[in-house]
DNA sequence: TAGCCGCTATAAGAATCCGAATACCCATGG
DNA sequence: CCATGGGTATTCGGATTCTTATAGCGGCTA
């Protein structure tokens, strides 16, 4: 038992056979060979005592020690990922790499202009756009700066709320032209629903607010909340959708709006550490300015 | 400019020369000799284009950009080795590392008999105590249990409330023999009071509740919860403690129990993650069971 | 002021690690 | 049934990296 601290490279290797599934591969990624990556495999198994993949001649198998290493390995990674962008801004004035995650909807209906016109300012910026809805991006460090649709739990973080998202019930006007306008909650039930697959805080506050649209009404169902509003756009039937977005296209009609109606609170949140980045600031106040336009219409 | 990533290997010798002050001292700590981190440090610097060090003939001096990848460095470390725990532990049985942190007077006072038994039942068990009021060693991974007397924030963790630790004050009987038994909130103003040095969340608390307690009253402060209770033994005058604490020395004597006392509650925390790990969970359980007894003054 | 200690920088040999080539295994498809 | 493609294991020469050693610099102390 030779009891050596391993290589951290071997974490990186380790990884990226966990990733990809095989030897060769993981060295294409990571630009090595498959005899390299195999000894750092071999070295890291002996260095923790453990057996992390059974070898077969059709890529290894992770064992479950290896399944149980992994969030390790991913957050190493994550947090080096930060350390490379929190070093390519350190350059006085606004460059670098600044990593925004956000809502599908948002990030793609709503940020690119913003985006772009923060980037037609400060040429040496450049963004990365993460789509997800999971909390915990900013702690893991997958991302610099989150925009939300609710407050940010977390203590580290700085937040700054923008204001309120309205959501309502839309359609088109094809839609509703064949199949006509509810005037009711009753005649809701007639119409066909678009609304969410997966359980989450959203739905289960419009279940509870809206018992019409609890989960066996909906006659479309998508996890992803960007097919929800193709759905809608397609004439398929009455769904959720941000009442701005909805504004800009004028065959898009607002159905029931005193009865439906949503209002998501709208964060940016930021790790405290990043305070002092130029590049950081600036993205936060674009985001900032740009949301707050957006909420407001103009 | 060629655009490399960096090798994982140079973060850390990056982090220990941060750490250490010198490439001497960091070559020893890692088991390495001084050019090879001389080397690391050079290529990890033209890998991210900065300048991380002045050189100078008493040690590195690290630059801002420097201190800025600091944090990440940390994390980086903190991450490595909360893998090296879990490996340690993946094993069937209860083995391995658990890393437990608690605030100071906990982690002397009321924990090493608890970790004591558990070792004892279980050989194969090593146990690492941190002492420190920080709230997110956790979420950094930094530890894997996590004793707290405030309710854990975050998501991603699993938190119970083992009860609430009573807190009253308390002076030596040598100090009351001398200076005599408050007997009202007028008097307590007539006494060596001992309080804190450092705001924190329960001081403003205390200070909230309770006006004589204001800082400027105060005749003894010290950061460190363990020097004020040695300064209660010590009979330099009254002043804060848990009451099951002081129960166990007969010589320490509460006073003025119906006027001041206050209710901590007291939560163990542990990472999600960590869930199926035998040693964690038995920790875990062990930890429950023994502040409970300690609450309920067995 | 001389001497010592700890530090960094540099050069050259030793050890290590990597990569190319190869052998072999398995699944797939003509 | 054989050819093919993608995978792993192994070997060996060569490039890279580490260590050893040496020199130079600055601060401290006698």
């Amino acid at each position: 038992m030779a009891e050596i601290e391993p290589n951290w490279e071997w974490y990186r290797s380790f990884l990226q056979v966990l990733e990809t599934g095989s030897l060769s591969a993981a060295a294409r990624a990571l630009g090595l060979t498959q005899p390299t990556i195999g000894r750092h495999i071999d070295s890291l198994e002996t260095a923790l005592g453990l057996k992390l993949f059974t070898r077969s001649y059709d890529g290894f198998a992770a064992t479950d020690a290896a399944q149980e290493l992994r969030p390790y390995a991913a957050g190493l990674a994550a947090t080096a990922a930060a350390l490379r962008r929190a070093a390519s801004g350190q350059a006085a004035g606004v460059r670098g790499v600044v990593r925004v995650t956000a809502s599908e909807v948002i990030g793609v209906e709503v940020l690119p202009p913003i985006l772009a016109a923060l980037r037609a300012q400060h040429p040496g910026l450049s963004l990365e756009l993460m789509l997800s809805n999971r909390a915990d991006d900013l702690l893991h460090r997958e991302a610099d700066i989150a925009v939300r649709m609710f407050r940010p739990a977390q203590d580290a973080l700085m937040a700054r709320r923008v204001g309120g998202v309205e959501l309502g019930l839309h359609a088109h006007e094809q839609y509703l032209a064949h199949h006509g306008t509810p005037a009711s909650l009753q005649e809701l039930a007639q119409h066909t629903l678009i609304g969410f697959d997966r359980e989450n805080a959203f739905i289960r506050r419009v279940q509870q607010e809206y018992q019409a649209f609890a989960r066996a009404d909906l006659a479309f169902r998508a996890d992803s909340d960007l097919a929800q509003l193709a759905a809608i756009r397609a004439g398929y039937g009455i769904g959720f959708c941000q009442v701005r977005l909805a504004a800009r296209d004028r065959r898009l009609v607002r159905v029931l709006p005193q009865q439906f109606a949503l209002n998501l609170d709208t964060w940016i949140a930021m790790h405290e550490d990043l305070r002092g980045s130029a590049r950081c600031a600036a993205t936060f106040a674009a985001l900032a300015e740009g949301l707050a336009a957006y909420i407001e219409g103009r």
